[in-house]
DNA sequence: AATTCTATTTACTTATATATAAGTAAGTTC
DNA sequence: GAACTTACTTATATATAAGTAAATAGAATT
């Protein structure tokens, strides 16, 4: 072969995710990954011995992607607006572009059927996300720049659930639906 | 068998039921409701003959048993206030003690790997759900009970999002999320 | 008492899943 | 240039899925 070995495996990656993302655990199998790709199941299973290690690799790359896009933040500080809207528009993306549901709905929804290392990496990413969002919302509150009653924590919960109920419910109703349910969450804030 | 056969559809109904919303479309097979049960598979496709028809009537079951907890107040009106924390009691329940999701969540997650009939069955269903929550809404506002700036329909719709993100976010982090979100929904309606 | 209907089992079929073993061509290293 | 590694392939094992056809047991009907 001439194309270049490399690229393979993260091409695996790249249709898994989506796939992942896009059905859950049990809607996909290596064949909707190699047979596109033209190759063989077996070559998948050789990037990845078993499908829990390639839906581990899933939930850690998109780990990796998030943990990149609000290192800025964690560090600097800044406008917690600035953040909140950042953060939106990658969901935004993700359900709207991408067909995707954020990994944590797929592996909630099959946590029963799901080998233990994937729940693992799942609830790893959903404390990342939260203490992101967490802190987002008190920065924000702290600056004057959203306002909300309750505990921070409790409303960046609530924003993180309504916006994975946002990319169910647009499935079923429409894509108009989120951008719905992201101006609410801008509304509660008093943006 | 001595076991009155009338009920044998009703308690394959019901394993359904808790699977599907467990489980998902994909996560559980028809030896997951066969074998606890101490029938065959092939009695579960008498009564049911496909999956498709299977995870239909567990839909409608669900949205006729929706539809006989509201119809009192879509037929009588009276406090909103009283319907919400109705509903919200209902949605608590099936998260905590029956550890089950919305419908609407598996339906949604496995989408493109469904057959029609499922699709279309969720579909009504999710129209039903949030008239009457946008209903909930309407009524609330107008009696003074709730308050919240925005159209009640997309108040509606971000509520019933948040549910059914709170529904998932349990699971990986604990129950203690549902009622954090049920109690967020009433501060941000300042109830 | 014979017949028919209902619910169910037995015994399959077809299809597909995940996974592994064994082999190989091409590149890489020493 | 021999040994080794990378990136695959073919072939196959094992299991599980959904679904069906035919036989049958018990209940209800005539």
């Amino acid at each position: 072969m001439t194309t270049p070995r490399t690229s393979t495996r993260e091409h695996i990656l790249k249709r898994a995710t989506a796939l992942f993302q896009g059905r859950g655990y049990n809607g996909f199998s290596f064949k909707d990954i190699s047979t596109p790709m033209g190759i063989r199941n077996a070559a998948v299973h050789y990037h990845f011995p078993s499908k829990a290690d390639l839906c581990t690799a899933v939930i850690r790359r998109y780990s990796d992607l998030l943990k990149s896009e609000t290192r800025e933040f964690m560090e600097l500080g800044g406008p917690a607006r600035v953040q909140l809207e950042r953060y939106l528009a990658f969901v935004r993306h993700e359900i709207l572009d991408a067909h995707c549901m954020c990994p944590l709905t797929n592996v909630a929804v099959a946590m029963d059927t799901l080998p233990d290392e994937i729940r693992a990496e799942a609830k790893k990413l959903s404390r990342d996300v939260l203490s992101y969002l967490t802190r987002v919302m008190e920065t924000g509150r702290k600056q004057g720049e959203f306002q909300f009653d309750c505990v921070a924590e409790q409303k960046a919960l609530s924003v993180k659930a309504a916006l994975q109920g946002a990319g169910q419910l647009a499935r079923l109703m429409g894509p108009e639906v989120v951008d719905q349910v992201i101006d609410q969450i801008r509304c509660d804030l008093k943006i």
